[in-house]
DNA sequence: TAAACGTGGGC
DNA sequence: TGCCCACGTTT
């Protein structure tokens, strides 16, 4: 562990004693395996940490390396997924293990390696970076967008806030400089009511030497995630019941209004297809012999 | 109940 | 390039 000393800014001295002083103890922080970094990242894509820890845990169990990930069928993911969200995720991930496969099964190093890997995008791909090589890379999430964006009193773009978190970056602590950020977000930078007693950041915060005026610079800036969509009869919705009911068995044309939950709404059979079209796309589903709708990968019954 | 440790596609 | 939108589920 390298130690806190010269160089640094009081800023970034005080932000890793932070770090030092107790980061949470999450179970991904343990390790360094880059297959293990990069499914927990991914797990924890608009997944909150309470939920994605001990599901961390499980599938990397089932699938502790990128080989078994790769060979294993769609429909085996998506049982050690089920719940998380965002299904797709589970897919590009095997689509991740399946390309580093055939590149000599080895999880990049270099971040514009890393983004070619589907569903690794420049959170991911820097988290990566940072918590599975130790290199230096600055991730950007909601967390720190919030953190950047009041820091720096007014809203800000994407790339400006990218700029801003390399910049900001001490050399030489990307795993610890970027674990301490992320609590200090969750735990301090809240998105309400911020605790900025003894935070580290303080002094440099323009949110704060400004007495936290209105409106909060973190709304509307870079990272920083917003409200969605009403999800109640949304096509998200829909998805969610067509795949598992796909989960369960093939859904017959005839079935799939009701699989889909939309049965007696109007066009419920076109906006059932469409839901059903959408999984396709998403590498999800597909059609077997019978024109039923299976989980990708999966053989009908014969 | 609103919010939660992003990515990819379209314009 | 950069902004907007879709994408699931749980507590």
């Amino acid at each position: 562990m390298p130690r806190v000393d010269a160089g640094l800014t009081g800023e970034q001295r005080r932000v890793l004693l932070s770090a030092e002083s107790g980061l949470r103890d999450l179970p991904w922080r343990r390790t360094r395996d880059p297959w293990s970094v990069l499914v927990a990242e991914v797990m924890l894509q608009q997944t909150q940490v309470a939920r994605a820890e001990h599901r961390w845990v499980a599938f990397l169990k089932r699938f502790p390396t990128t080989a078994a990930c790769a060979e294993a069928p769609l429909s085996e993911l998506l049982e050690e997924w089920a719940g998380l969200g965002y299904p797709r995720r589970a897919r590009n991930l095997q689509l991740t293990a399946i390309q580093v496969e055939s590149n000599g099964g080895v999880i990049p190093n270099r971040l514009e390696d890393l983004l070619t890997l589907p569903g690794v995008g420049p959170y991911t791909a820097r988290a990566v970076l940072a918590f599975a090589f130790e290199e230096d890379a600055a991730i950007v999430d909601t967390n720190l967008g919030r953190i950047l964006a009041r820091r720096a009193g007014r809203p800000l773009g994407r790339a400006e806030a990218q700029a801003q978190a390399d910049a900001w970056l001490p050399s030489g602590q990307s795993w610890a400089w970027n674990q301490a950020l992320l609590d200090i977000g969750a735990l301090r930078c809240r998105p309400q009511a911020p605790v900025c007693t003894g935070c580290p950041v303080r002094r440099t915060c323009a949110w704060a030497r400004a007495s936290w005026p209105a409106p909060d610079p973190a709304a509307g800036s870079a990272a920083v995630s917003t409200r969605q969509a009403k999800f109640e009869g949304s096509a998200r919705q829909a998805r969610g019941r067509l795949l598992r009911a796909a989960q369960q068995g093939a859904v017959s044309p005839e079935g799939l209004s009701a699989a889909a939950g939309l049965e007696g709404q109007a066009d419920a059979q076109a906006r059932a297809r469409a839901v059903a079209d959408s999984l396709v796309s998403d590498g999800l589903l597909e059609r077997d012999g019978a024109s039923n709708w299976v989980i990708s990968g999966t053989t009908p019954n014969p």
